[in-house]
DNA sequence: ATGATATGCAAACATATGTGAGAACTTACA
DNA sequence: TGTAAGTTCTCACATATGTTTGCATATCAT
């Protein structure tokens, strides 16, 4: 089976794709190439000629300020295409890193212009998929801007928790989560050592057990609460129809 | 002269429209309304059926979490689109409301579909100004995590200089920062205390005068020093060509 | 195996930022 | 002209989070 179909499928989760156009995508030319941990799959001021899609593994996306001190500022799971962006702005602003070994299919640019031009609902995709990553980050700015540590850690998990279980609510069982604590802490705007403890606190209080690089999650609900967590902000369900109103201020 | 100048020439920054698709934009039907300071553009749930501009004035965007804590994402100046969003999602996630007295133009979602079938390089340009949504949004959450107060301030006064002033640097001169001290504490996750304390350090070092609600900066390059502001997110010049190069991982 | 390096864990201490409560000052408007 | 509401500003105090350091494990390369 081709790794596109799970791009195709991540896709369609939030836009609506023709059969014929689902069938350009299929087509789209690729090569698979594979990651170590903490390799980069793409860096600030990097101008790639293709983009790349997650076929297995994790990544995450982080800037540096001047001072060197470093934000993550999303993860990505597969199916995700991880530099959409510099399909149509050339220089990269911000990096992409393997938190695990990672298999990777890229796609060249001219290909994916190609598509573009001649399958209206797989450009329509891919711009939908790109909002969402904007509604994450607006999500992701309310967490760490204005949530404390316990809460900010509680919503991240349950974001993970939420995606990797491929947006079907609930997902009790355990969960690989490749972060060292130094990574959430620069995912949340934390130090380590803060992780340590809150982390510590979440796990004697029963809302997560944690053993090596895993999590589970004993009670959904318990921890969603904690978090004050919905997933609405992820925009998968009910499959987005064209329903209108002209509710206005 | 037609409002949806200011729109298109917005656009023209970050994404090369061609003669036709531009002639395709400005003739997009459209209505023009008028809000007071404090109006909601668009509301959490919202399923509008038109797209947004802002023709004068200045809004913000902001999200709020269970225990009613708000967080400012992003804010808004004349010739953006504040709701594209919903053009391909039906329902807002977050809220969107005035600084200022604002004219806004209203376009219909149908005259927008229409457009984005009718001109290729005009649905492009919307994609584009997404992205650099993206990459704003990105910045913002560096900000918000990992720098302090002080440079935080002093980084989202730089971000609003430099985009008042048409993208243009060095923006010496004074100009209205139309938000209370409150609002800026939910812009950069801090309270209003606090943004009270660190703005008079900032005044009392001689980085920015301040009078009412205008913001004059004596010195740009010592406030960009201080706040390690580089523009580059904004993604603004060079006019972004297609070039390419291979270099990766 | 063996060292080298990264990660988790812990404690004592430091401080940036938050909290609560008012007073002074503006602005709007009756 | 005066009252009300909103905003700025201030103080004293509380605390969540950061800093530094050390050590115990785990992980990894050789």
């Amino acid at each position: 089976m081709s790794p596109l179909v799970r791009m195709v499928d991540k896709l369609a989760l939030h836009a609506t794709i023709s059969a014929q156009d689902r069938v350009g995508l299929l087509e789209l030319p690729y090569t698979t190439r594979f990651f170590e941990t903490g390799s980069y799959l793409l860096r600030d001021g990097d101008m790639p000629d293709h983009c790349g899609m997650l076929v297995s593994g994790v990544a995450y996306r982080h800037k540096t300020s001047v001072e060197g001190l470093r934000q993550i500022v999303a993860i990505h799971i597969p199916g995700e295409i991880y530099n959409l962006q510099q399909l149509h702005l050339a220089t990269a602003d911000n990096n992409v890193q393997t938190l695990t070994r990672c298999e990777v299919v890229t796609i060249s640019h001219a290909a994916l212009h190609e598509l573009a031009a001649k399958c209206p609902s797989a450009a329509y995709a891919l711009f939908v998929a790109t909002i969402v990553e904007l509604s994450m980050a607006r999500e992701w700015m309310l967490n760490i801007g204005r949530r404390d540590a316990r809460t900010r850690i509680a919503h991240l998990l349950c974001e993970f928790a939420f995606r990797l279980n491929n947006h079907s609510l609930p997902p009790g069982q355990a969960y690989e989560l490749p972060m060292t604590q130094e990574q959430l802490a620069d995912a949340l705007g934390l130090t380590a050592v803060h992780i340590n403890r809150t982390l510590k606190g979440l796990i004697s209080d029963g809302l997560i057990t944690h053993s090596k690089r895993g999590v589970t999650i004993p009670d959904w609900e318990m921890l969603v609460a904690e978090a004050g967590f919905n997933s609405r902000y992820l925009h998968i369900s009910p499959p987005e129809t064209a329903t209108q109103s002209a509710r206005h201020a």
